[in-house]
RNA sequence: GGGCGCGUAGCUCAGUUGGAUAGAGCAUCAGCCUUCUAAGCUGAGGGUCGCAGGUUCGAUCCCUGCCGCGCCUACCA
């Protein structure tokens, strides 16, 4: 509702100026630097002042006088060297969020698809791909709270090199039949078996380059669907698929529908997408050169500064399609723009109710997904180059509004600090030591597994639950710990920018103490803590608003809690979930200092006690939905 | 070589389309638990916003050059 104001405010100034001086200008509205100013500011006059060749203060004076009056502002000064400061009216801000405001929720106008996770089906989850589908499940959950219809799409790729090597592994290296890689399927952590066994594998091609062979036919067989190495190929890519969704639904994600390559091969997406790339020229067959034979699409379309020369091969010259080929395929498809559809199966129904579909070949529920408006990929960086690419060929296909609604989500790699490597008995390098971070290896089997990292948190959390709560049960201990593990981790991963490489620290994400998810947790819990303690309790008197909001530190905290929305939009205008965790920790500081400065319960004057309780609802009612917002749970108790 | 990104306190990072005295956490030091949970609170020290120019009334932010670092630049994904 502050959100609202604010934009009333400036369309107001706005307004007054195009009548005033003929000039239609857009009146950036900001936040003082100090809550002594007032609670917003426009510096509105100061690009006035070169057309009207008037000091900037001259102006701001201007508009102060003139300005009609704005309902829910108290005043407006004129401060420094031309700022307009803005007083809000306390008490109508306080009725107004009394008679409950509703959020700002934009009218969605369309589906909006997020894709994200994206892990290959070939060994455990680790912290890097933790990053991946926490940023994305956020901003999915920043999505639906705007009121957009979201569809979550979490592509496997069964059939690629990843999930060939393991099975190459399986096959040539411990010679395990079908059978025999079905009984560990059904055994303990089969991804962990997978992660160390790809590692292996990965290390054997390089001592034996001529192996590599093993994989050229692994991926002959893989992709033809038939016979015993392709079922054992299905087999794992199956089993550590529902690996990958346990180790996220820990973490509280979950997806709509699970796309898969095996079905873009079968159902030939690939086809339909060749079809019309060739249709409209947006590749062309080399004739010479290094690329000779191949489909290529000519750098200059993806890349202005590009030769043509520098073309990205799409269909190598023994015919295959190359990866990106493939993406161009499923992009035109999340359109709707393919021609051709999935089939789908439901995979399991999740704890509320709400459903998981993989993709099929052949009929079965009678689902829908894709035709999206609008299309994130929460892809890391380092695959912007091919992003582009995709995209270029959406641009080369005439799909113009399907390409400028192409948004590659990106976030840079989390790599391992030197002290987490040396921790976990990693060898390093006098170069790698002495670098800010490692970067993380799925091949050399280098890197932080996600249920590891879950475990140890919970673990240390545990401990510490334990130790300050002994009177409650085991199972109501560890649904604590577990949830505060869950925050912490969710915290940690959110608090960073997008484009920040993170140089993961054991150290740093066991923290629960300093800006967390579990400061945020603490601070909840205490609110709710105190709600539940005073019990039942009328609605402040809204005649003793203007009294008590005339308390500096009371007015202050009415602010807090009223800004959630404008967290939201800043958040989701510059796709950054770390705004909103960053409202999260802004909150649950201010919660603390209201904490000390105020004992509710303990308050005398009756009237006062009433405010006081009702501002305690409103900070636990903005905890709950900025914390659900980040996906973060708050505990019964800490 | 080219493309993208980064460089802000001892460390890790924020910094709202250019705006008022550049912020937070950690670490260090000094305080605060017979009062709704100390996973907390208060205070202190700590800055040439990589360097040099430019644009502007005003630059951490925009432009140019330079220095340092990272990622990408495959008929891998």
């Amino acid at each position: 509702m502050l959100q609202q104001l604010e934009t009333r405010i400036g369309g107001a100034v706005s307004q007054h100026i195009l009548i005033r001086y003929g000039m239609d200008v857009v009146v950036a509205m900001e936040q003082p630097k100090q809550a002594a100013f007032g609670e917003f500011a426009t510096p509105v006059a100061f690009g006035l002042a070169k057309q009207l060749r008037k000091p900037p203060r001259a102006i701001a004076e201007e508009l102060v006088a003139e300005l009609p009056s704005i309902d829910g502002v108290a005043s407006l000064e004129v401060a420094g060297g031309g700022y307009i400061n803005v007083r809000l009216d306390r008490a109508a801000l306080a009725l107004a969020a009394l008679r409950g405001g509703s959020p700002a929720v934009t009218e969605g106008d369309g589906k909006v698809i997020v894709e994200h996770t994206n892990i290959n089906p070939n060994k455990a989850a680790h912290i890097g791909h933790l990053r991946n589908a926490v940023l994305g499940d956020t901003f999915v959950r920043m999505l639906r709270a705007s009121g957009q219809t979201v569809e979550v799409q979490n592509y496997i790729d069964n059939t690629g090199v990843q999930v060939a090597d393991v099975v190459v592994g399986f096959h040539h290296l411990e010679k395990k039949s079908l059978e025999e890689v079905r009984a560990l399927v059904a055994g303990e952590k089969f991804d962990y078996y997978c992660w160390d066994l790809y590692a292996r594998i990965s290390q054997y091609y390089k001592d034996n380059p001529e192996s590599l062979q093993w994989r050229k036919d692994m991926l002959h067989e893989i992709e033809s669907g038939e016979g015993e190495l392709a079922a054992l190929g299905t087999l794992v890519a199956d089993a550590i698929v529902e690996c990958h969704l346990n180790t996220m639904l820990r973490l509280g994600i979950v997806y709509d529908v699970l796309p898969r390559e095996s079905e873009i091969l079968h159902m030939q997406f690939w086809a339909s997408a060749f079809k019309q790339l060739k249709e409209r020229k947006a590749i062309y067959f080399e004739t010479e050169g290094k690329n000779k034979g191949c489909w290529v699409m000519p750098g200059s379309a993806f890349d202005s500064n590009r030769e043509d020369e520098d073309s990205k091969v799409i269909v190598r010259s023994n015919g295959t399609v190359t990866y990106v080929g493939k993406d161009i395929a499923y992009q035109m498809w999340k359109f709707g723009l393919l021609g051709k559809d999935f089939h789908y199966k439901l995979l399991r129904t999740y704890g509320d109710g709400h459903p998981l579909y993989v993709a099929t070949g052949a009929a079965d529920a009678p689902v829908n997904f894709g035709r999206g408006r609008k299309v994130f990929n929460v892809i890391d960086s380092r695959q912007s180059y091919l992003q582009d690419v995709v995209v270029a060929g959406l641009n080369a296909l005439g799909y113009d509004e399907a390409a400028k609604n192409s948004i590659h989500f990106s976030y840079e790699m989390v790599a391992l600090s030197p002290r987490t490597c040396i921790e976990m008995g990693i060898e390093l390098s006098d170069e790698d030591a002495a670098r800010p971070y490692v970067e993380v290896s799925g091949r050399k089997g280098l890197g932080v597994k996600a249920d590891d990292l879950i475990d140890k948190l919970i673990d240390s959390a545990l401990a510490e639950v334990a130790s300050r709560n002994e009177d409650r049960s085991a199972d109501e201990q560890f649904a604590t710990a577990h949830a505060i593990a869950i925050g912490a981790l969710r915290y940690f991963l959110l608090k960073f920018t997008r484009n920040t490489v993170i140089a993961f620290d054991f150290q740093e994400a066991l923290s629960f103490t300093g800006e967390t998810g579990p400061y945020v947790q603490y601070s909840a819990v205490r609110a709710g803590k105190i709600l539940s303690k005073a019990g039942a309790h009328d609605a402040p008197a809204p005649e003793s608003f203007a009294r008590l909001l005339a308390e500096e530190g009371l007015w202050q905290y009415l602010l807090a809690v009223s800004k959630t929305d404008q967290a939201m939009a800043s958040a989701l205008a510059a796709g950054e979930p770390a705004h909103m965790a960053r409202y999260a920790f802004q909150l649950a500081q201010q919660f603390a200092n209201f904490y000390h400065d105020y004992p509710v319960i303990h308050e005398t004057d009756a009237e006062k006690r009433s405010f006081l309780l009702w501002m305690t609802a409103q900070f636990r009612a903005a905890f709950e939905r900025t914390a659900s917002i980040l996906g973060i749970p708050i505990p019964e108790f800490m």
